[in-house]
DNA sequence: CGACGGGACGC
DNA sequence: CGACGGGACGC
């Protein structure tokens, strides 16, 4: 809750040299934004832009509001197209993240789409960010940043399935952080080049392993009451329809129902795999 | 189906 | 199916 982001301000990547502070505030004001001010990072010797800037905001409402929308989108008036990067001010490290990983988005599903669905529903959404390929067309995946453990782990159960953003249902995982630099899977590597015996830049495979898992161990048991306790809640506040209803055709109703149903179906799940008590074998009692 | 591609690590 | 952003007040 400390600095979920750092005074109201957005860093904002590839500047063109032409880009002046003033050019970068009209394109945030064509945009609909009203930022309070930009600041062009220059180097100190030559004077020259830096390549990147600070916009200032009045709130950090709006600030993220203004990235969510802009982020990836073209910025107006520049010809060769240049796309808004931006990312939230603050070199003090945000304090600690929780990702998950959102895929089956079509199309149509942008930062903002996604990021007001999650803040919608979750208290301490950070960031969303769908990932775009070159030409600007989603991937059809993103993430999405938590402040919190426990909305994370939430998240994976909760809004797995989740019909009404886009058009196909999300799906939800564990985010696996970025392998950094070399080292990619199943590339040895040259094998006969004079080795230096530095081994300081491989990560454990283990670590790596467990960062994939679906569900951590102690997790399980940390946070069974307050699954079944949701459980609970979403059977009672299920009202009893039988199928021979009219079908509503206005579609939000369809969806909030759907993803009852869904929610459901996804803590039976839930029951099913913590009354199983599966544990890995680290947890097997030895002595 | 094939498809080897770019940043690699300072202070 | 799929896993990211890289760049940060500066050289």
């Amino acid at each position: 809750m400390a600095n979920s982001m750092v005074n109201c301000q957005l860093w904002m990547g590839s500047l063109e040299s032409y880009m002046t502070e003033t050019f970068i505030l009209n394109a945030f004001r064509k945009m609909g934004e009203n930022p309070v001010s930009v600041r062009i990072i220059r180097k100190k010797l030559t004077g020259e832009s830096a390549g990147y800037c600070f916009v200032h905001f009045a709130s950090d409402e709006e600030a993220m509001d203004a990235m969510h929308k802009l982020n990836s989108k073209p910025i107006p008036n520049t010809h060769p197209k240049v796309r808004f990067r931006l990312n939230n001010a603050g070199r003090t490290l945000i304090d600690r993240e929780f990702s998950v990983w959102v895929g089956d988005l079509s199309s149509d599903v942008d930062d903002y789409n996604l990021y007001r669905i999650f803040s919608g529903q979750y208290k301490t959404i950070k960031t969303a960010k769908v990932i775009l390929d070159v030409s600007g067309f989603s991937k059809g995946y993103g993430f999405v940043k938590f402040g919190s453990e426990e909305e994370m782990k939430h998240s994976l159960i909760y809004m797995n399935g989740f019909n009404g953003l886009g058009t196909k249902p999300l799906k939800i995982c564990n985010a696996v952080p970025k392998p950094k630099g070399l080292f990619l899977p199943g590339i040895p590597g040259p094998s006969n080049q004079n080795d230096s015996n530095d081994f300081s830049q491989y990560y454990d495979p283990t670590t790596y392993f467990q960062n994939c898992a679906s569900w951590q161990p102690g997790s399980v048991y940390d946070q069974s009451s307050e699954h079944q306790a949701a459980c609970e809640n979403s059977n009672n506040s299920e009202r009893k329809e039988d199928d021979l209803d009219l079908i509503e055709h206005t579609i939000p109703l369809d969806i909030d129902k759907m993803n009852r149903e869904k929610m459901d179906a996804d803590c039976n799940l839930w029951d099913a795999l913590e009354s199983s008590k599966w544990l890995p074998y680290e947890m097997l009692e030895v002595a």
